[in-house]
DNA sequence: GATGAATGAGTCTTCATTCAT
DNA sequence: AATGAATGAAGACTCATTCAT
C-alpha cells in the first residue's frame, strides 16, 4: 500500500471520528476505551494510532469537530438580513442544535456537555473551547448592535451583557435538554416572547 | 469495640465527601482515583470503603449533596414576597452559585458541568437529577404564575416556557461562566433588562 | 493486612530482585518482561510495582545491589595485610567473581554485562556505576602505593596507571570468561605472573 | 525491472549497517526499532526487509560487521616485525581502538558492550563472536611465543595463558574506557610497563 | 522492485476493591 | 472497627513484519 491519497486519508479520518463519537455518546469520554473506537472504526488498534496519536488528541480532534460542524450552520442564522428578533434567534440556534440531534445518533446536546466537562481539566481544549465560544460572542454582540439601530433594544442597552444573555439562553437550552429532555425551540421561543412581553415578530 | 456515634459517622461521611470534591474539581470525576480520595481524606482505605460501597456510589453522593446544598441556597429566592422581577430573580440565583464558588476552593458550576456530564451515561445519576431540576423548575413555573398575575407577564403567557426561560438562563449562566470566566450577575441582570425593555425594578 | 514488617518489606524486595536477576540473565534486560518478573517472583503485579515504581526502577535497583554485593566481597581483599602480589591480587578478585557464578544460577559475570551495556544508555546507571568503579579504583591506586612502598613496582611507577592496569584485567577477565568461558582465576594469575617476569609469590 | 546492480547492492546494505549502528549507539540494541533504523537509513520498510529479512539479522550482520572492521585493523599489529613489547602491543591495539571511535559518531568501544551483552541471549551471535575471539587469541599466543623466544618472556611461560592476561587487558579497556571515560592508551602502556617492572622499550 | 499503510499480539502500568491481621 | 498490602483484570500504546498497490 503506497502513499494514500489525501481523500482516502480525510475518510479514514471521518471514519474514526465517527466510531469515537458513537463510543463517547454511550459511554462518555472516559469509560470509552480506545479498545471501543478501535472495534467500532472497524479499524487496527495502529491504524488508529497512525492517524490520532493518543486518546486525548482524538478526543480534542473530536470535540473540536464538532465545534466547527456547529459553526457552519450557526454562521448562517447570525448573519441573515433582515435579522431575526431575539426570541427568534434563540429559537432557531435551537433548532439548529436540535436537528444535528437527529443525524444518525450523534447528539450534539449529550456531546456539548461531554465536551464542557472535559474542557475543566483539560487546558488545551479549554482554551480552543474558549476561542470559539467568544468568537460566537462577539457575533451574537455585533447582533445586538444591529438590534439597538433597528430600535428593537433601548438605546442604555449593553450590547456586550445582551450577547452574554442570549449565549447563556442558547447554553441553557442545551443543558436542559440533555437533562430534562423536554424542552423545544418552540417553547423557549415563546417563552422568551411572553418576557419580553411586546409581541415581537421574527 | 464499641460502635461510632452517628455524630461521628456523618462528619466522617462529610470528611470523605470533602475530598471527594476537591478531586473531582482538580482533575474530573474519572481521573480522580480512589487512592486519590482516600489519601485526601486521611483514611484508610478500608475506612472510606466502609462509607462508600463503591466509587460509582462515592460519585452519586457526591453529586446529590452539591444538589441538596444548593436547593437550600435557592429556596428562599423564590419564596421572597414581593418576588423580584425576572431579572432580578436571575441575578440573585447567579449571585448565590457564584457565591457557592468562593467557599475554598468549592467551585459549584465547575462541579455541575461535571455532574451533568456523567448523569449522560449514569441511569440513576440522571433520574435523581431531573427531579431536582423539574422541582426547581416547578417552582420557577409558580414564580412565572404570580409575574403573570401581577401584570409583569401578559396574559397569554406560558407559565411553564418562562420558568423554562429562566432555567435555561441559570444553567447557561453556569457554562458560560466556567467556559470563558468572565460572565458576573450584576451583566446578566443588565441583559436581560435590556431585552425586556421596561425598566424593571426588582 | 496492616503495616507489613521492615522485615518482611526487605525479603519481598529482595524476593523480587532474585526472580528479576534469574529472568535478566536468562532473557537480558529488554527481553524480560514485567509478566516474567511478576511470574516468577510469584506476586501480582500490584505488588511489584509497589515495591519498584517501574521497569527501568527495577533494572537499576538489580544492577546497584549487584554492585553492592560484589563491593562488599571485593573490600576485604584490597584490605589484607601483607597484601598480594599483583598477579596475587588479580587471582584473587577472579576468584571471588567466579564463585559468585556458583552461587545457584547466578552469574556474576553475565550481570555485570548486561549492566554495562544498560549503562550506555541509562544516565542514571551509569552515574550510579562510574562512583562505583572510580571508588574501587582508588582503592586499587592505594593499593599500588603499597607495592611502590615494598620496592614491587619502581618509584617512577603511576599509582593511577598501575590501578587502571589492574581494574582493566578484572573487568577484561568478567569479559573474557562471559565470552569464551575458558578462563580461570589460576590462568590469568600465571599469565601475569609470566608477564610481570619476577618469580613473584603471593 | 532491472536487476539492480550487485554494486549497488552493497552499497545499500553498508547504508542501512552505518543507519542501524547510529541508532544502536544512541538508544542500544532493543530500544532501536526498525522504525528508528529505517528512517535513518532513508529507505522504506520494505527495502529494507529486503535486504535483512528480520531485526535479528540485521543485529547479528551489525555486530559482525564490526568485529571484521576490527579485525582488520589489529591484523597488521600482530604481524609487525620486530614486535613490539607486550605494553607496546597493548597500548597499540588501545589505540586502534580509540581511534575508532573518532570516526563520526561511530564509537568502538559502545559497541562491542552492547554485542557482548547480546551474545549472552543469542546463540548464533555467541557462536559467531567466541569465533572471533579465539581467533585473534591464537594470534596473541603466537606472539607470546615470539616474546619467549626473544628472552622477553620466562621459558616458562604459558603463552595461552600470556594471551588470555593480554586479550582480558584490551577488553578490560574497552569496558574501562566505556564506563568512566578516563583511560587512554598511554596510561595503559605506562601502567603495564610499571607492573612489568623492566624499562621496556617498544 | 519499491512503497508505506495496516496489522494485532504483546508491553508496561494503574486502580477499584478485598480481607488477613 | 480499622488498616493497608495485595490482587489481577483492563487500559493505552508500540512495533516487527507483511503485502496490496
Amino acid at each position: 500500500m503506497p502513499k494514500i491519497s489525501d481523500d482516502k486519508r480525510a475518510a479514514r479520518r471521518a471514519q474514526i471520528l465517527d466510531a469515537a463519537w458513537i463510543c463517547f455518546q454511550k459511554n462518555g469520554l472516559h469509560a470509552t476505551t480506545m479498545g471501543d473506537i478501535i472495534r467500532t472504526s472497524d479499524l487496527s488498534a495502529g491504524a488508529v494510532y497512525s492517524y490520532f496519536a493518543s486518546k486525548e488528541d482524538l478526543v480534542f480532534a473530536a470535540v473540536m469537530t464538532s465545534l466547527s460542524a456547529l459553526r457552519e450552520r450557526l454562521e448562517p442564522i447570525v448573519q441573515t438580513s433582515p435579522l431575526p428578533s431575539p426570541e427568534g434567534l434563540v429559537r432557531q440556534i435551537a433548532e439548529v442544535i436540535s436537528d444535528f440531534t437527529a443525524r444518525d445518533g450523534y447528539d450534539l446536546k449529550r456531546i456539548a456537555l461531554l465536551g464542557w466537562s472535559e474542557a475543566q481539566h483539560n487546558d488545551r481544549l479549554r482554551i480552543a473551547m474558549q476561542g470559539f465560544y467568544l468568537a460566537f460572542r462577539d457575533r451574537l454582540a455585533d447582533v445586538a448592535g444591529v438590534w439597538k439601530r433597528e430600535g428593537r433594544l433601548p438605546d442604555s442597552a449593553s450590547e456586550r451583557d445582551v450577547a452574554k444573555v442570549i449565549l447563556s439562553q442558547i447554553l441553557g437550552f442545551v443543558v436542559q435538554s440533555a437533562i430534562t429532555g423536554d424542552v423545544t425551540p418552540e417553547q423557549v421561543g415563546k417563552g422568551m416572547a411572553d418576557l419580553i412581553g411586546a409581541a415581537s415578530k421574527d
